[in-house]
DNA sequence: ACTTCCGGGACTACCCGTTAAT
DNA sequence: ATTAACGGGTAGTCCCGGAAGT
């Protein structure tokens, strides 16, 4: 006889990685420490130890729910458009932007992580190119992902980004017949 | 009356920082220790400590020098075509792109590297679209740029990239006009 | 629900409070490393920082610790009496005498320390007045805390001192009219 | 062909003496470090070290010279007042409490200072003693000098202390006779 | 001869991820 | 499921030697 749900547990994990997310947002993996992620759940050291065997595995899973997630229906303009939103100013853009540009930061010399995140980013090009047609999709997709990531970055440092205009232009990258004009304007 | 000339300290100070440059290339700011610092420089921790005064300023000095430098009479072609270089396969390439790459993850949660980072793009931005004519100058220059962000993220995490199509994708970004033609060849 | 007892957790506080008051009376506190209070008492680092925040705090505390306790029911003759044995020769005088001479020594130039100790201070001259009369009451017992403090100093540094004469000086002291008679014996 | 003059050395070791005894009042002998001292000198770690072989030398000197000296055709009454006054209120009074107060704290756990403390003690009592009449001259010397000690404990950590009175009753005890009429006036 | 200042390296206080016992 | 305990690791300090320069 079980006495909590399975949905219980797992909306407490979701509770103790949505907390890890936002310290991880603020101060960064290395600056924030097992007892503060138990301090901001209200959890004990050993609770919070049921859930993820290591602080390793709570930063895993955290760059892992970060991952950016394509609806299946969406054309490659809207699967764009969501994607810049998620990191227009505002608190919430600005903490995605952090956890996102960290999380590249840290599996740069994190092989385990480089792997998930090379995983992550090859299914996202290609979800991604399926949705653009003419023979250099994959390519197009992979420069306009890595524009992302850029822009990320930018909204990350809190760069004076001119957000509209980079909203435009990178949108533009996807039907290049357009390109000279959109710029141009 | 200095008892060593200043040349002395001052490459004994780059020796510092280009071992510690590495060593954070390696394995990251957080996982590397200031004793691994000063056994990979040979010297002893007050030695060390005597050419920067903390881990933080040493990793801020590691952080200016990683930073871009464009020739001054560089085209905007060269000068392109230089940083995205600097990224090509090989240990060098990849040592630099996983520094990079790292750097933008440490300034998305440490505000005076974030300052540092976000005078050195903004520099960097206004020196680019000097070199490139039409309206939209600048707003080119940023994305370029950052399409080259993202781009170090990839070859950090050692992405399957096509390297030369993403070389010949990006420089395109520089002249509009040719991009359709470019991209679709 | 606590898995040990307040009683438990306050006895092995004082077991750190008592290993480090030895420690300290023998090497002084800054010659005392943390390390060599965790040896003494077995056990590790970070228990032991669980039961004082930092060094600072467990000198204030054996400070506090080492402080006199006058009986409420003591005569003044008997309370001075009290304070006088404590210091008496043996092992346990003399380190008692090292601790608290070194407590002044040290709250001569610890503002927070001089504090406590001013406040003990005052507190046990008060006590001390109380228990005896006439006029100048407070004058006496200020004094005589003083000989009390420049004994113990003389203890710790094993001058050769003439105990049961400073003993019989040092409690004439509190009855004015027969300190002639007495100090000529 | 000596370059300077003993009096130019002697001087320049005074000055470090100096400079190092307000260092030590002010913050302690611990707190101190030799580059304090130095840059309070204004002379280089090896020019000081050219003068006292280590810190602890240095603090031995200090404390040798922080001891009290008796005009030798001073009566006791005017000798005691002496070195009262020497810890009267005020910036210099102070400084010299603090001073003795931790040299007194030191001693208690370095037994070579403790050495040149009892023996300076000692030498004082006496000279003291000479100059008091009556059988119990050596104790009430010992006595009044260990009240001034405390005295001097009281003073280093800004005790409320009424001077004045203390003064006159430790004045007092050196004429046993008059104890009594003193204090209870 | 005498100072300067680089370098050494042991040491210290303290933190942190993790386990184990209750 | 709480929490005491563990213990290795970290950044940084300090005293001092000794080579290098004037």
């Amino acid at each position: 006889l079980p006495k909590v749900t399975a949905a219980y547990l797992d909306a407490r994990r979701r509770e103790i990685l949505s907390a890890a997310s936002t310290l991880f947002a603020e101060r960064g993996f290395a600056q924030t420490s097992m007892a503060d992620v138990c301090a901001a759940t209200g959890l004990s050291t050993g609770a919070v130890y049921r859930y993820f065997a290591s602080k390793n595995d709570l930063v895993l899973a955290v760059c892992k729910s970060a991952h950016a997630q394509l609806s299946e229906d969406d054309s490659a303009g809207t699967a764009l458009a969501e994607l810049i939103t998620s990191l227009f100013p505002g608190p919430d853009g600005l903490a995605h932007a952090r956890l996102v540009t960290q999380i590249w930061g840290e599996a740069a010399v994190d092989p385990s992580l480089a792997a998930v995140v090379r995983a992550r980013q090859t299914e996202l090009r290609d979800a991604f190119a399926r949705r653009i047609a003419g023979p250099a999709a994959r390519q197009t997709a992979e420069v306009v992902l890595a524009t992302l990531t850029g822009y990320a970055a930018l909204v990350a440092i809190e760069a004076p980004v001119d957000h509209d205009t980079f909203h435009r232009t990178i949108m533009s990258l996807l039907d290049p017949v357009t390109v000279s004009s959109t710029v141009g304007s």
